[in-house]
DNA sequence: CGGGATCCCCCGCGATACTG
DNA sequence: CAGTATCGCGGGGGATCCCG
C-alpha cells in the first residue's frame, strides 16, 4: 500500500513530533547514521553475524581504533549492538547485532534501494550542472 | 512483501556495488543525508511546497546564510531542487523539489517511521547503560 | 532580497604510545 | 588481543561585511 510518500505522510506523526526540533526521533536517527562508520559496523555485523573486534577492524578499511572502539561504544549504549567479553587469554570481545539493530537493516535496505535507482540521476544531474557552471 | 530485511537483501544489490566502497550509492547517499541541514530543507520543500529563500531561512530554526545556501546549491546540483530567479525589484528566488528529490520523502518516511517506533527503545537502552556504567 | 567573500575558531579525527 | 590516553592539525561551520 506504500505507493508514494506524501508530504502528510511525512508530516503527521502519530505522536505529532516536530521535524525541526532538534532533538525529534528522526532527526537523531539521521544525525546517527550520517556518523561516518556507524552504517558500516551495523551492515558488517548484518552480514557477516558476530565479529570479533579484530575482525570488524579488518573488514572495514580505513577506520581507526579510535573510531572503531567509539562507535562500537555508542551503539552498545544505544542498544543496537551486544559487546561480548570472553576472558581467556589472550582477550576475546564478540560484537553481535541486536534485535533493534537488525531491524535497522531494514532502514538501510531502502536507503540503498533508492541509492542504487536513482544515485545514477545524481549523477548525471551533477555532470551537467558542473558542465553548465563551467568555472 | 517484504517481511524481513535479511542480510541478503542488504548485501545482494543487483549492480554488485561493495557496501564498503568509498564511491558506493550508498554511502554516498548516507553522506548526503548525514549533512546536518539537507534532510531538513528536503523535508520543509517536501510539506510546504515551494519556498523562497527567506522563507527557508525563517523555517530551518538555527541555520546560518551560508550553510543554507550551501546546502542549497548541493541540492540543486544533486538535481534534487530546482532553483527559480524572478528578476524582480527586490530580487525574488524560489526552491522547489524536483521529482528526484520528492522520491526522497520517502526515504526520509521510513527512517522516520523506524525513528519513531524504535527510538523509545533507543532512549531506554541509553539510559540503563549510563546508569550502569556510572561514571 | 539573496546571496558571495573572508576571517577565525573549535573539535573531530588520525597517529602514536602505552596498558590489562 | 582489545582497547585507553594524549597530542596536534585541518577543515567544517558560524559571524561579519559587502555586493547586484
Amino acid at each position: 500500500m506504500a505507493g508514494t510518500a506524501t508530504a502528510q505522510q511525512i508530516e503527521a506523526g502519530a505522536t505529532g513530533y516536530d521535524a525541526f526540533a532538534l532533538n525529534c526521533p528522526s532527526r537523531r536517527l539521521i544525525d546517527t547514521l550520517g556518523d561516518k562508520w556507524v552504517s558500516l559496523v551495523v551492515v558488517a555485523l548484518g552480514i557477516r553475524g558476530p565479529l570479533r573486534y579484530s575482525e570488524l577492524a579488518a573488514q572495514i578499511e580505513g577506520v581507526s581504533q579510535k573510531m572503531l572502539t567509539q562507535t562500537l561504544r555508542g551503539l552498545e549504549r544505544d542498544g543496537l549492538v551486544t559487546r561480548t567479553v570472553t576472558p581467556t587469554v589472550p582477550l576475546r570481545v564478540d560484537y553481535e547485532l541486536t534485535d533493534l539493530g537488525r531491524s535497522l537493516l531494514v532502514v538501510l535496505g531502502h536507503l540503498k534501494e533508492w541509492a542504487e535507482l536513482h544515485m545514477g540521476a545524481v549523477d548525471a544531474a551533477r555532470a551537467s550542472y558542473d558542465a553548465t557552471n563551467a568555472s
